[in-house]
DNA sequence: GATGAATGAGCGTTCATTCAT
DNA sequence: AATGAATGAACGCTCATTCAT
């Protein structure tokens, strides 16, 4: 009888592993750990659930993660890291007008394929909790960019200040994704289809030009 | 817990209900769980916390609102009301431009003067969970005025439609008392201090006005 | 078929009750928690052991007593309760001789009567823990009674001091209450049985009079 | 936990090896668990830091030890080989006088020598737990020459029996090492010092010599 | 209205142990 | 000989909730 059970552990390790062979447990761990902290938060996770979306032993997690906060904080590492390489496309050569539309289209670009992301800092950024350094980490190198760009055409301090613009721009990409599918219901299209998000950055370019004319008329 | 001194606790109740009698114990509760949803989230709030804040019995929570979920009800339909009196406010009679410049003031105030709500929905809107419903009839409101206001300047279509602004002018608004406490520590300065929230007030103002000449020179 | 499962919770509850009025579950916590901490050790004990013994719901024990530590604590207080009502009777009136016989009387008493204190706090003594405060606490009081009680017979300092004689008498007589039992078996008789027992106290008197007329015919 | 980086792992194993090639992964696991099982019992030490201890992997412990108990049963059987040896030298030629005092010596220098294993019996010795066995016939060695020693001058039954005797001499001995660490605070110098050693030493002999001159004098 | 006792499910985490390499 | 991945049971503890009073 024993023999029995044996054999079929033995089995079902062989056949899980051939599934895994591509990707590797921790990998997947932290994939289902993405997905699930997006959409329930740090609090409403559970590393029981995690496990059973990864398809791996509870312990493992805590072996290769510590423990939860750890897990999370390599979910938002490795969206840093993600971060950081779309920054580096983001400033480009050319007039500022340009450039600032080349900024916000690869921004868009950047949340609109990085969605959880958008989503997981929005909630803790929200609840001032104690992630908030990594976020921050996060979000600094990103209005250094953006202030870095606009900041030739811009006052320093005041209304019209880098900062308040970074607000303005980024709360303009990164509300659509986050808002836009609890007002799905009532716009009947869905807001993250092809042709939705080709209107939202029609939308957000004119925006940046209206601003920028006012910018221009002002100057004179 | 147990008893431990029979007569001090039998002091304390008097003195909290001396202390109480204006407000009412399910008040109490419901001002305990918006502080704490608001910082913590849904799930990351206990009621074990809300009853220790409202220096209440636990079950007295069940008691008033039945169980969490109710509570977290409760907690936004208090909003939803706030939200909508807010709204009465908002449509305003005169000229175009006078109205939209009105009506995001009243916004402005309002979600200044009701942070916790916007943090929020900011929270429950980003993890799209069990909640969305009653979010979504909060926001429904708001974009019905905002909307309506818009409605006669823009195309209903497209990407100069009222949805896409009623999502730029709010987010504008709202990102700014969401993420600006994240940046402080870049910045320097409080976000909320009376003169940061008068910068970005004018800011607002600037931007909206900056978007209405783009408009009048395009319907030109 | 959900009316038969509330049935019998009822009617398991009613049953329980009746058999817990005589004691009182959080007194019933503490007894099971003193007989198993005793025999296993606190790291070798399980809240759920203990709930399971108390026939008690595991979260019970924490309503009672905050953590496995608190209970502890518990269990020891308790101790240290009746230890203390013990010494207030150890000092009697009399001739030195007579005096130290009825104290070490009264203590090898006590010990007896608290057979699980001894091998606790010969546990918690040995492994030099986290409970080394309150054990010392315990044993303090001890101490200063069998030392107040010698001292007017000994030199303050040097091998023949109180505190050499507090260590011999009380070793002489706790490690028979926990040594004995370890070698039972190569005794044949159980060392716990009334005679054993008379027998052991004739043996520490034995060498009380001894030592007793050795300090004498020094004086001499 | 996984690989941090490769490069300085296989430095730290190197390193490791040259220090440890003149001791033997085996034997230092033995010396970490013996401290470890010392400090917090069984119990309460897991193989998790017998390994950190040691700086070995886990599953080391158990190509070498089996399992837990295995790991325990090795460090208690160590202490009984040492055991063995020092009773050899216990038993002494001429007059028993002589003969019980370098016994004792002896043994105070044993425990003195060997503390941890004190503790360690004391630990175990007082939750009569599995170990019990292998405690047993640790201590039925020492009874054996004891008793042996005593027999000639003592009744083989009896409050004066050997049995009394051994557990009043050994407990005497113990009891010091066991604790005085407890009452240290209380007494303001260390109790293990060389000096305070001297001392109790001193003190032993004085109980001896009183105990013997009793005996003769009750002889005659 | 209001309380405290009580429950059971589930939490994050630790643990001894197994096993392929 | 030695390692690290992996497991499953159990741990102390928190939780929302029920219920008698």
């Amino acid at each position: 009888m024993p023999a029995k059970t044996t054999a079929r552990k033995t089995k079902d390790r062989k056949e899980r592993k051939d599934r895994n062979k591509d990707e590797g447990r921790s990998a997947r761990i932290l994939e289902a750990a993405d997905a699930l902290f997006c959409e329930r938060g740090f609090a409403g996770t559970s590393l029981r659930d995690v496990a059973k979306d990864a398809e791996v032993n509870k312990g493992l997690i805590v072996y290769y993660y510590q423990n939860k906060a750890g897990l999370f904080s390599a979910v938002l590492e490795r969206y840093y890291e993600a971060h950081g390489a779309a920054l580096a496309g983001l400033s480009q050569e050319g007039p500022l007008r340009e450039r600032i539309h080349a900024m916000l289209d690869g921004y868009f670009s950047f949340i609109g394929d990085n969605r959880r992301y958008a989503r997981l800092i929005q909630q803790e950024v929200a609840r001032s909790g104690e992630h908030l350094p990594l976020i921050r980490k996060n979000l600094r190198g990103l209005f250094e960019v953006v202030a870095g760009e606009l900041g030739e055409a811009l006052p320093a301090e005041g209304p019209l200040s880098p900062k308040h613009f970074f607000l303005t721009l980024s709360g303009m990409t990164i509300s659509y994704f986050t808002y836009a599918p609890a007002l799905k219901a009532l716009w009947g299209s869905s807001p993250v289809g092809e042709l939705a998000l080709a209107e939202r950055r029609e939308h957000i370019h004119w925006v940046v030009d209206a601003l920028l004319d006012r910018l221009e008329r002002d100057a004179a």
